[in-house]
DNA sequence: ATTATATATCGAGATTTCGCGATAAGTCAA
DNA sequence: TTGACTTATCGCGAAATCTCGATATATAAT
């Protein structure tokens, strides 16, 4: 893990929306996963368009801070076809904060 | 609370690091409080001078990264005389702490 | 009053980030 | 193969951050 860079993808309000619109993907965005097929597991995934809309910034934007957010390990992403699904790396989400209440 | 000022006042290599020396100011900063005044607590307090000195930037940089977190909330501060001490503020850390393991 | 010390603020150039439109790359449908 | 669609990457000007030296402010000592 590297904290300064978690605390970069944290130190935006689009960004920081974002992470918090994942944590109830199916509250926040319209049905998801028609195209992942049968036996691919990636429940809870959001596809780029979908994000992109809600957050109203342009799609190249979303596209790089969903990028930045998943370098720095606060998503994972799984690519099916033409669509590339993210959701949230709650393990990682998870061992982050222990690090901020043990180490910061 | 502002999150994003706080991630902001994280994302530095330098800040950070003073923010871990504070942990433990008498590990490793010079003995200090030695102009505070009796009557007055502010333990675990250390003037501007050892934390410049410490950290190796200019006297304006570390200045100015220590109002950045003092604004954040991240420290806390008492002037005596020409010297002005500067601490951790450990509960507004348990607080930002707790935001992260609920909200992020 | 003058001088010395500690800290804060100012101004500036270098670097990084922001957020966009344009375009490229990959995939699907006809 | 062509065209449509989704996402990624590129290039850019604008804005923010970085870090410094110079200077201002506040206090203390002589």
């Amino acid at each position: 893990m590297k904290p300064i860079d978690v605390f970069k993808a944290l130190s935006n309000d689009t960004r920081l929306h974002i992470l918090g619109w994942l944590k109830e993907p199916e509250k926040h965005f319209p049905a998801q996963g028609a195209h992942i097929p049968k036996g691919v597991d990636f429940a809870g995934g959001v596809c780029v368009g979908d994000i992109q809309e809600k957050a109203g910034a342009s799609q190249s934007t979303v596209s790089s801070y969903l990028n930045m957010m998943l370098k720095a390990g606060l998503l994972e992403s799984y690519r099916y076809g033409q669509w590339t699904y993210y959701r949230r790396n709650e393990e990682f989400i998870r061992q982050f904060a222990e690090y901020i209440r043990t180490e910061i």
